[in-house]
DNA sequence: TTATAATATGACCACATGGTCATATGAGGA
DNA sequence: TCCTCATATGACCATGTGGTCATATTATAA
């Protein structure tokens, strides 16, 4: 959590800052990126820095928060009751409307899920278990077959998810087109077929 | 290519070159590993380092070559007409064969398949290009639906093929359990299925 | 023995990193 | 006006990196 110091910055400031740390954070993984950078673009002191976080994670937490409130206004709105399947269709959809409107927000997403330090490691077994959830709850559903290992669908699809639109050179047909590509052969191959 | 004067050196002192390369190359992936370190490690002066090779990327390929010798003593000879599954079923008992032996190569895979320097980007495409070779060839066998994307299989098994055993801990059943999960899931999903 | 060429060596360089801290600045209140 | 306290600042530190190069050592040949 950044202290009180920062919150009391301007908005200008802020603003600045946030930018600045988007950059990095979009152009090397959070184990590289380096806070010189970040306050040579913000254009503000060394120390002011560390007036205002404690450190790296705590920038990047503050800058994941702002984020996620931007693209919250960027995505629609989340159906709880859709299933595993269209919710990843619909992540991937919603990555392409993100990367439009915001490339560098994908660029972060991607780098984050190939880095390997604690903390990250840390952040993404968040972002796994809501997914299994999400499986677990269509198992029920009589959705997927129950003796699936969701721990591997969801790794299966995480780097797609999140890396994919990157190597895809943010060719949004080709990106949408493998992505479908990936959940109709994971559903063929997890779902309880209905004939 | 290492330098003719490296070749001549005794072969303890190669091994010990060796060994501290692939002490710092399984702890660190290849953009962050250090010359310095392995310099240490090996018990060797900096400069003579630069007189047996050009960089980074020269002693890395030096090792892998190494390695791969030694990997080819470890696993079983390489079954050419081996379908698709079978060949990643194969791959991953090998892993967990070499894993027993050496557990640092695997290390080394896993290190290096989340790495994105050009350098190793390059060398996990060629990789990725045999794999999906051998998928073209089982829908050409009429082993796999012919309208799949072979680079979408390829990169869900990828990651795990390399990466998971270590998140798995070097646990064998665990690990072999959730290949077969991720093999089984991707069969029944890209499979010709005969009834 | 002496001259020559190959190799070994580590001090050194320029440049990065994260982090600290004494000092400077400015705002608010007495 | 003067004092106090929050904030701003950048020089500075220890530590790391890749890479170079003058010098020392050793082996080889004459």
């Amino acid at each position: 959590m950044p202290k009180s110091t920062f919150y009391n910055l301007s908005d200008d400031k802020k603003q600045k800052i946030f930018d600045a740390a988007v950059n990095e954070f979009s152009t090397r993984r959070f184990s590289e990126a380096s806070i010189n950078q970040i306050v040579k673009n913000a254009g503000i002191p060394k120390g002011s820095f560390y007036q205002y976080f404690a450190g790296k994670e705590d920038i990047y937490l503050y800058m994941t928060e702002e984020i996620s409130k931007d693209i919250h206004e960027i995505i629609e709105v989340f159906n709880p009751d859709a299933s595993f399947f269209e919710t990843i269709i619909q992540r991937a959809k919603d990555t392409l409307k993100v990367g439009q409107i915001r490339p560098e927000y994908c660029k972060i997403g991607a780098l984050t899920v190939i880095d390997n330090s604690d903390f990250i490691l840390q952040l993404l077994r968040a972002s796994m278990e809501k997914h299994i959830k999400m499986i677990e709850r269509d198992k029920q559903r009589g959705l997927i077959k129950p003796g699936i290992n969701s721990e591997v669908v969801i790794k299966m699809i995480h780097i797609f998810v999140f890396n994919e639109y990157l190597y895809s050179g943010f060719d949004e047909t080709r990106y949408l087109e493998k992505m479908e590509s990936a959940v109709q052969i994971i559903k063929e191959g997890i779902a309880v077929h209905q004939n």
